[in-house]
This record gives structure tokens, C-alpha cells and sequence, in this order.
DNA sequence: TAGTGGTCTAGACCACATC
DNA sequence: ATGTGGTCTAGACCACTAA
């Protein structure tokens, strides 16, 4: 465990020996204030990182923790709370509080934002196109941190609808992954995995996503990605840039989506 | 002031008289357990929809609060903290607690996702093209929750961004809105405003914008979108369907948005 | 019955803004 | 100096789950 820097003017403290480390006789110049349940907070996120408790396994109790970090269990509270309210953390009254994990039926689709026009909820088929190691190309190098020339994997998948009892292509998805990483990943691998991919991400590599940028725009289909979407060549589609991130908020994954928006639309909701 | 449900056994209770109204006494069917904090949430909302703080303003203290509803100081903080994350209320350290507005700087382009490719972040123009009463069309009426027929206020605006010295059409917006709340808007006053269309809506007719849902697709332009927004019929553009909502999750004006994504995009934040 | 998260309280003290 | 929100504590009790 760590130390943990204390801001108080240490009434009864015996909590650790970082009295002088921070506070009102702080030496650092500017911000130096940092509330116990922030670094509570971020000590948890370690352990995430860190893969000390795994998605889907509980993290200790509220009252354990806060014997561990030597704070009031309220501390502790406040920190776990922010975790659950940015999707890092799930709790469940009287059962604990869990890891995050892509499993669940609920966060099936917490990233695909593409629905039905009708509220028709039927699963999109996935059909995988090519899975290959190569040079990440300068931009996703860019984007994703990487050196230049360093390996990433490339994935291209089409994701298709039910339409009466034929299968129409909806979402034409080409994927760059940092190579480091994703060393095992396979078209066999990927192709054999039932279940959300960001779920095979977690369960074989250790990547969790937890937060993604996307950039929508409007575009007119270009010759081959018109084919594989089976719409005339021009058709207008919606070009989606998804940059995601794990606990560090390292980018871990470019996706560049095209939806075909005929009969489904991606839906936002602002707050 | 109104009574508030005790969940309690009421060992200490002298709150209001609603004792045996609810909890485990409680002679209802199902959910029948509410706690303290969102019974003053849900006060404080109707609070903020019968206009008795004003946006701008600033509510009571959480003290007084408190001792208005007759509950601790942390059970009203807990309210408010939801309802600060929600966007209702801000609050300022040593200052005090503020109905939300969308006067602020910061909140300018909270429901426009619109973004420069680049980050210059220069403000659009906007161009009034319409405004007039009529009758609210079905699928309109349907979806602001009017009667068939019913008055409604339909604008028409153009927003324009600096290129170089010249200005290019990026957005062209349809809006309709209930007749009966916004009774005196004419483009005239839509012309005079200066500041955002929101702001207005709060100042001169109480209507709040709180939360929206969009829905995104794209669309081929139109011969008429497409004279306006300057670009070659069959363009592909951005179609943003937006219905936005009031305190009571009433529905207060829908939106369609056609959007040049040629230099533009729509940025979207997931988690 | 025991253990977990969820609510509520009362009180102390800190950080920030204002007078 | 005062008043506001922000943090932290300690303890009681409630709601839910599972053995």
C-alpha cells in the first residue's frame, strides 16, 4: 500500500507519515490539494490497471478498503462512486462492488450507438473480413502513440442486420490496434470468439476500454467499402472515428466505422 | 413547503406527519421506497419549473435547505449533487448554488456537437431565414406531445462559418416549437437577440432546455438544403433530428439539422 | 443470520469568495 | 469575519443478497 498525502492540520492523525507532504505547508508552488478520496480514487485505479481485481470479479468491501487505506468508510464511498458513475465500477447492493466488465448484456452496446429505426433490439451479425499485423501507417501511429513503423494489427469486419430472413450489411468496421498488446490476436481467434469483441479485448489481452472519442461526419461511399456495404457507389454514409481508451487514458484502439443509415441511425443524448 | 415521506421507523421523528404514508409500513403494491434525497430532488425540480429560482440565480443554501425540509445538511447535498451532474444546478465554491443557464460561456455549445476539424474555435453566425406560426404537422404534433393542429413556431436559420473573409453555410436548422408557450417569437426578436437561441428561450419565454436526444444519419442534400447550404445537390450531409426536453421531461422543441461535415465534424464523447 | 451496499445524521474542519 | 460549498469522520439504521 501507499502513502497517502494528508491536507489536514493532523488533529488525531496517525494516518501514515505524509503529514508534511502536502497541505496548507505545502512547499510545491501552485495546486497541491489533492481530497483523500481523489487518491483513494486513484490508488483503486492502479489496482485496475494493475489487474489486481480483474472485469467482473468484486473489489473489496467498503469497510475493508477503508481499514486498508486507514479512512472512514464515507471516503472511501466517495471515491468508489465517481469509479461506478464513469462505468469503471459496478455495485450491487448487498452483493459488492465488481469490476466493469463488456460481458454484460446491459453494456452490450455501451460503444455502438447505431439502433434500428424501429425499436426492433435483434443482435447484428458480425462477419469478419481480414485480421493482419503490419506496419501501423503514420496517422494511427499517431493516434495511438505508437513509434513510427511500430506493428499494430488491423481488423476489417462487416456488421449486418437481419432483414426478413436475408442478412443486409449495416457497419463496415476497420480497426487499428497497438501491436504490443495484441500480440496473440488471430482472424481463428477472432472468428471462434462468440460474444462482444471488446470482451475478448479484456478476457485475452487485458485491454479494457473504458472511455472513446468519436468524430461523425458525412461521406460519400467510396467504390470498394459501396461493395462490401452493398449500397451504390456515393451513397452517403456515416463515417465514424472512434478513438478508445483504457484506465490511463492510453489509446488502445482507432476504429473507423461506416454505417449505413437507411433504416438505423446513431443515437446521442446530450445532458 | 410540502411533506416529505419518512422510510423510516421514525426513532427520533418529528418530520412533517407523512409517517405512515410510506416505507415498510407502507400500504402500496410495488416500488414504495423512496429515499429522503429524491424526495428533495424531485421538490427542488418543481421548485426550478414553477420559476421560483430564476436561471442565473442562485438557490437557497444547502443550510437553509435543510432546514426548510427539516433534513440534514448532507441528505440536500446529496440532492443537489445529482442535480448538478444532470446540468440543472452549478455549483461555486463560497458562492452558492446556481440554476443552470445557457447564457455561460462554457455551457455555449453544450447541445451543438459541431466542431471545426481544426480546433480553431471561432464562434458561427447565424442567419435567420424563417420564422412564422402555423399548424403544428402529425409527426411534429406527435412528437412535441401537441394535438393534432395545434399552433407551433417553425424557424428556419442558417449558422456560417469564417473562411478566410468569406462565410460558408455549415448548419441549416428547422426548428418547431409549441405554439402556446412561445406565443410572442417572431423573427424579429430572433433577429434582435444576441446570444444563444437557448438563452433566449429562457429569458423571454421560461422554457429551459434541461436534455435532448439526437438522431444522426446520413442523408443526400436535398435541391433546396443544398442551394442553401451551397453545396452540390446529393451531397452527403448530416441529418440531427434533436428533441429537447423541459424540467418535466416534456418535450419543447424538435430540431432537424442538416450539417456540411466537409470541414466540420460531429464530436461525440462515449463512456 | 451475516455481509454488502445505501441512506441519514451530526459535527468538525478546510477551501474559497466576499465584505 | 462571515457565509458558502467541499471534505472527512463516526455511528446508526435500512435494503438487498445469499448461505
Amino acid at each position: 500500500m501507499q502513502e497517502l498525502l494528508d491536507n489536514r492540520d493532523m488533529p488525531d492523525s496517525d494516518r501514515g507519515a505524509a503529514a508534511a507532504a502536502s497541505g496548507s505547508a505545502a512547499t510545491a508552488s501552485t495546486p497541491s490539494f489533492s481530497p483523500l478520496y481523489q487518491q483513494i480514487k486513484a490508488l483503486l485505479v492502479q489496482g485496475l490497471q494493475a489487474g489486481e481485481w480483474l472485469p467482473g470479479q468484486s473489489i473489496p468491501s467498503e469497510i475493508e478498503l477503508a481499514a486498508r487505506f486507514r479512512v472512514s468508510q464515507g471516503t472511501v464511498r466517495k471515491a468508489i462512486d465517481e469509479m461506478a458513475t464513469e462505468n469503471m465500477l459496478v455495485r450491487r447492493q448487498g452483493k459488492g462492488t465488481f469490476v466493469a466488465t463488456h460481458a454484460e448484456q446491459s453494456t452490450q452496446y455501451r460503444f455502438l450507438r447505431l439502433m434500428p429505426d424501429d425499436g426492433s433490439a435483434a443482435p447484428l451479425q458480425r462477419h469478419l473480413l481480414e485480421c493482419r499485423r503490419m506496419r501501423a501507417p503514420a496517422e494511427v501511429a499517431r493516434l495511438l502513440g505508437l513509434k513510427a513503423g511500430e506493428a499494430a494489427v488491423q481488423v476489417r469486419r462487416l456488421l449486418l442486420a437481419a432483414e426478413g430472413r436475408a442478412l443486409r450489411p449495416v457497419v463496415l468496421d476497420d480497426l487499428w490496434l497497438p501491436g504490443t498488446p495484441f500480440k496473440g490476436l488471430t482472424a481463428e481467434r477472432l472468428q471462434a470468439w462468440r460474444g462482444p469483441m471488446y470482451r475478448l479485448f479484456e478476457a485475452e489481452f487485458s485491454v479494457h476500454m473504458i472511455r472513446a472519442v468519436e468524430k461523425v461526419r458525412a461521406v460519400a461511399a467510396p467504390a470498394e467499402e459501396a461493395g462490401l456495404l452493398q449500397v451504390p457507389v456515393g451513397s452517403p454514409l456515416l463515417s465514424v472515428e472512434r478513438l478508445s481508451f483504457t484506465y490511463g487514458d492510453r489509446p488502445v484502439e482507432l476504429r473507423r466505422g461506416l454505417y449505413d443509415t437507411a433504416a438505423h441511425h446513431y443515437r446521442n443524448e446530450l445532458s
